[in-house]
DNA sequence: TAGATTGTTAATCGATTAACAATC
DNA sequence: TAGATTGTTAATCGATTAACAATC
């Protein structure tokens, strides 16, 4: 439907989703653009121009209703679609997924943990019994899961990928180092905790680098740089 | 330092970074913009483009040396500067972070975790003793960390980041449901699971809406791979 | 009604891609 | 040298912001 709708507004449709359920949490029944904005700290007329790639959801001179927005909203996620995922690979990272994210309060629904270790097989995260892998197929041609959680250590991330993809499952979050390509047809979301981390130490080098400089306008020097700064192991 | 550097281009910083680390695990030693370009996914351009916002790593003829890029892209992102970090909140998703990344391998030291629970003070994560939060001042004020972690519950992400900020700490990665604002001098990074999984519903809803509508124009529908990260600053 | 605020078009700004001269 | 590939400028494309008529 539509023209199609860019990257970055779908990048911050579940913000928009965030603030809108605060609000309705906090029981404010409505809010114009400017207001939101300010509490977001974005332009109001990104706001409106990011929602109506969706429709028309406010009303002159009154602003939006909250609560419906904060609907379709949900909606337009595809949070009303009672998705279902299986998760593969139950250590750490599972563990903490698995009983973090509010599944059901955003809509979906987890119904499988996997793992392949006898270790683990069999206990429970979150009141859910881990399964063996070994039965994965069965269980995704009965239930039908439209996502696939991996929390699979780096070396096994492509081989499940695989698999789970043979049989049927077309989306994909992948938490391990590694990247998962997106290839035809196969939607993959990656988590790399790395990469913020990286962004963080970035920010705080340039804040620091600018402080350093004073606050004067600093010209461009970077080749006489290079031996000032020590290399860590 | 010169013109500043988009967000856009940090976002990417990261990326490149661990395809270079991949590439010379593998072995290899000089690399194109071209080759690098097919292998990530984007283009030639862009990678000399992003790579010409911090200096001329390359050489006309010859491409990249893969072990100098890494080592310059390591440098560009502070992993050099022997960042120290504290975390507080030893529940399963600090617990997770501590065991999962490799802070090592990235430049980063964690120091210190901490926790109010007397329940897992005293417990063990990855070979470190969990400490009391009541502690943390001294700590902070002994060992000067740069960057706190939290992964504290959404009730107590506020007060904790304020009394760190008290204490010194101006960079911060948040795992809590609730963004933490950014304020003047602080930096903050937040990881917010959730939203991933919504990004990953929306795709999923989008990619089954038009093959429902036909295989009339999902031609540009796949625009958009690897982490598109908000740039909530 | 009058004031407020949307939906939407137009203007601006920034980011990506293309092109090519420099040069290894 | 000749071929390859960078660094960089110019052209294109897309996203954000501004403006305002429509209208609640």
């Amino acid at each position: 439907m539509d023209k199609k709708v860019s990257g970055s507004v779908i990048n911050r449709l579940p913000r928009y989703y965030r603030h809108l359920t605060d609000l309705l949490e906090s029981g404010t029944e409505r809010i114009s653009s400017k207001e939101l904005s300010k509490r977001m700290g974005v332009t109001a007329s990104q706001i409106r121009q990011d929602l109506n790639c969706f429709g028309g959801f406010g009303q002159q001179g009154y602003g939006y209703n909250v609560e419906y927005l904060q609907k379709e909203i949900a909606k337009i996620l595809g949070l009303d679609q009672g998705y279902t995922a299986v998760m593969v690979g139950a250590g750490n990272m599972g563990r903490t997924f698995a009983t973090n994210t509010k599944f059901e309060s955003r809509g979906f629904k987890l119904i499988g943990i996997f793992d392949n270790s006898d270790k683990v097989i069999g206990t429970t995260i979150n009141g859910m019994k881990v399964l063996d892998y070994a039965d994965i197929k069965s269980f995704i041609e009965k239930n039908k899961p439209q996502m696939a959680i991996l929390t699979v250590p780096k070396a096994a991330i492509h081989s499940v990928a695989e698999e789970l993809i043979s049989y049927g499952i077309t989306a994909f979050m992948n938490f391990s180092y590694t990247e998962l390509p997106e290839t035809e047809g196969i939607i993959v979301e990656n988590v790399h905790l790395s990469d913020s981390l990286m962004r963080l130490s970035y920010k705080l080098l340039e804040k620091n680098e600018s402080k350093a400089n004073g606050s004067k306008d600093n010209k461009e020097n970077n080749e006489d740089e290079g031996d000032g700064i020590e290399n860590g192991d």
